[in-house]
DNA sequence: ATGTCTTTGTGAACGCGTGCACAAAGATGG
DNA sequence: CCATCTTTGTGCACGCGTTCACAAAGACAT
């Protein structure tokens, strides 16, 4: 039975092999003392508790350059994402499959939505076109948005908005990249907001998101 | 002379209005009291501080679907940064414009790389040529990294990299979307993880980022 | 069975970020 | 020039997550 210890998990991950022991604590006791985990058991523990055992269906809306991206990026199914439908304003795109699948417009948002179960919804349109785009999903069911446009969707209670942008991690690249230069600049800055530790990369805990476009 | 109170920017933002206060204090004292805050000098302030006052030339490698939808991408230039070059290792592509801009070949990358004085690079290549594309733009002089792909990059002290992983932003959606339904799972999970405030979107301290593919 | 050795699970201390509350600053009006 | 009112800048305290440190659990060898 392959297994892993604490210490050494925390060791890959770059971080406490306390604080990794209290994390799993959190989902049980499926640790067995002098030993470690059981790697396959305690996989299946994670994936159960983030919801990956079970078949999301996603919708993305605004089949252009990024969504026909996203439509083929493969690492969705990986995760039990399944792309249920496209959706495209655009009537010349109707039928055209992208990644396989036939492109739909949206004048059936809603069916769409319902006939699938889809509550996960993916956002790729113009700036524009996000916030209505978002109502109408919202309105047909959909209680999860990743929003890819610039703008800061509005939405009821009950439903979670996550927006990518690209500007912001490239400006926080740019921010650690201006201080490597090593210039004395006026203000004095919080170590906190530093550097990142070895292990970690990406979004995590970083940098405060307040700024106009 | 247009001014904020920290009132009503932590209104706008979702924050506490102290904090956003001492916040700023890190840069200075730029506020008036009993006014506020100068509008134009504290974007400019802002703007400086995270280095978005001066130009950032940028290069992408990897001009697949991914690469060309963030070439095409509008939101780069208005946060100061500038496509200095796309970069792609298949002959097919050398000189063919995308976004305006003729793509180079892999062979030229460290001579790119060095006449335009770039220290950002984006990879948007297959997850099997990350590491090594990654590699050779530190070697050229490449101190900042944004990852598309979906390999944890090696790289020396010094530089950065930021991940970019759709899957994850589907994960933590799926993840909250599981707790919606309401179901008694059986492990309890400490209340912290639990939901976003109101205001705030996207890439935050949120969730941890342990999990293989 | 008993002893030893490894590693978990967790109580307790620490440190840091967040929020409260207020004195000081400065604008504004009389 | 003084009084008043608004809003900043910040000391201080609280709360929470992280880390330390260790007792208990259990595997494994003798
Ligand atoms: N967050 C990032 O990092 C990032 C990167 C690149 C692009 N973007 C953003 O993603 C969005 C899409 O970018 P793109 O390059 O693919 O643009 P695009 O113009 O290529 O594609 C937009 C698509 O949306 C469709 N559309 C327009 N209105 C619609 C509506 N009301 N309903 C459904 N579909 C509609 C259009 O027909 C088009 O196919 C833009 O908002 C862009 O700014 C974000
Ligand atoms: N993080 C995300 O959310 C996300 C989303 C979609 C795709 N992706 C990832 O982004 C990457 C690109 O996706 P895509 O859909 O554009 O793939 P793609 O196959 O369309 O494009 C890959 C491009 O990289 C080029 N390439 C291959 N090897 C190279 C090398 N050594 N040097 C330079 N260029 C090279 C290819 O010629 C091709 O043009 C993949 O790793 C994919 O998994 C990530």
């Amino acid at each position: 039975m392959p297994t892993v210890s604490s210490e050494e998990l925390a060791a890959a991950a770059g971080v406490n092999s306390a604080k990794l022991r209290k994390d799993f604590s959190y989902l049980g006791s499926y640790g067995t003392r002098g030993v470690g985990y059981d790697v396959e058991y305690l996989v299946y523990q994670i994936s159960r508790e983030l919801g990956l055992t079970q078949d999301w269906p996603v919708v993305i809306v605004g089949i252009g350059n990024l969504g026909a991206a996203l439509a083929n990026y493969g690492g969705f199914a990986s995760r039990g994402f399944r792309v249920a439908a496209l959706i495209d304003a655009d009537p010349a795109m109707a039928g055209k499959p992208v990644a396989g699948i036939p492109v739909q417009h949206t004048d059936d948002l809603e069916k769409i939505i319902q006939d699938n179960g889809v509550s996960i919804g993916v956002i790729a349109t113009p700036a524009g076109a996000a916030q209505p785009v978002c109502d109408r999903l919202v309105a047909a069911g959909v209680t999860s948005i990743l929003n890819f446009a610039p703008t800061v969707l509005t939405v009821p209670d009950g439903v979670d908005v996550r927006k990518v942008d690209l500007s912001i991690e490239l400006q926080i690249l740019a921010f650690h990249e201006q201080r490597k230069a090593g210039e004395d600049h006026g203000g004095t800055v919080p170590p906190a907001a530093a550097h990142q530790e070895p292990g970690e990369q990406g979004p995590d805990g970083d940098v405060p998101a307040v700024m106009p476009a």
